[in-house]
DNA sequence: AACAAACCCTATAAATTAAATAGGGTTTGT
DNA sequence: ACAAACCCTATTTAATTTATAGGGTTTGTT
């Protein structure tokens, strides 16, 4: 299951996508949409943003706002940002990879193998999904 | 990632399924192998023969074994006892639905239409892959 | 220049979940 | 009778997630 971060990272976006024709979309209109507290989505938007798929406007009249098109940002991207690792196990991640302490060979374990499958038809599915696709669905 | 409990009941099942030759297998055995502590495991264990994976034999002499033909155990199934839903959102899970709080009408949300979808793909991959495939690949 | 709105940043606390441990109960072969 | 080995439930510990706190910085407006 996502975290409630992640969760909450995908409405923002879906938000600030929905919301695209104006410059910027407040903090707190976002946290009273969803009912998310506005401290912990500031948090949310600020990794968001550090990752670079917002942008933001400091002083009175700032806010956030998109800067990708949606179609470029893919549901795993959003998940690695925020969850961490899409596979299912440490030692088949790409972008988080930790050997298993129980395992004294990786390369003649059945599960490390299989889970290698796993993860690459996963990945192919969250690669394949986008905040447009969310969108669309509006 | 799958929880620790569900990695060690894949590495209890496997082992297991080496071993289906032999009679009973004990649980120290199976600890020892991957240095799980024995009561964490027989947990496990105990599970798995709840869900009716595994039989067992009291007593001494006594000890765990497969009652399911391997090609029978999907990753589904022991990810499902173990770690619970497959789906990324508890809204779109169908073992274990619950609405999401922040969530006012789940039947024009986009983030819960492209998760059915999502979880729909999951499924088929985890549901086609069992504990036969990690065996042939050790 | 003063002020207030709004984002920026880091740290800490509270709550929840996962992992591990504990301790005795029951069955069964010798 | 005894000991080996599974059975069952509860509790404790550790880790992670969720939320809060508190001030800092930037910027538009008056």
């Amino acid at each position: 299951m996502l975290s409630k971060k992640t969760k909450y990272a995908l409405h923002a976006l879906t938000y600030l996508g929905k919301h695209k024709d104006e410059k910027t979309v407040l903090i707190q209109e976002i946290s009273e949409e969803y009912g998310i507290s506005h401290k912990f989505l500031e948090n949310i938007l600020l990794e968001l943003k550090k990752a670079g798929m917002l942008g933001s406007k400091k002083g009175k009249g700032g806010g956030y706002y998109l800067i990708k098109e949606p179609k470029d940002i893919p549901l795993s991207r959003v998940i690695r940002l925020l969850d961490g690792p899409i596979a299912l196990l440490p030692c088949v991640s790409l972008n988080y990879y930790e050997p298993c302490d129980e395992c004294k060979n990786e390369a003649v374990c059945g599960i490390n193998r299989v889970m290698i499958q796993v993860r690459d038809e996963t990945l192919k599915i969250l690669e394949n999904k986008s905040l447009e696709d969310i969108l669309k669905e509006e």
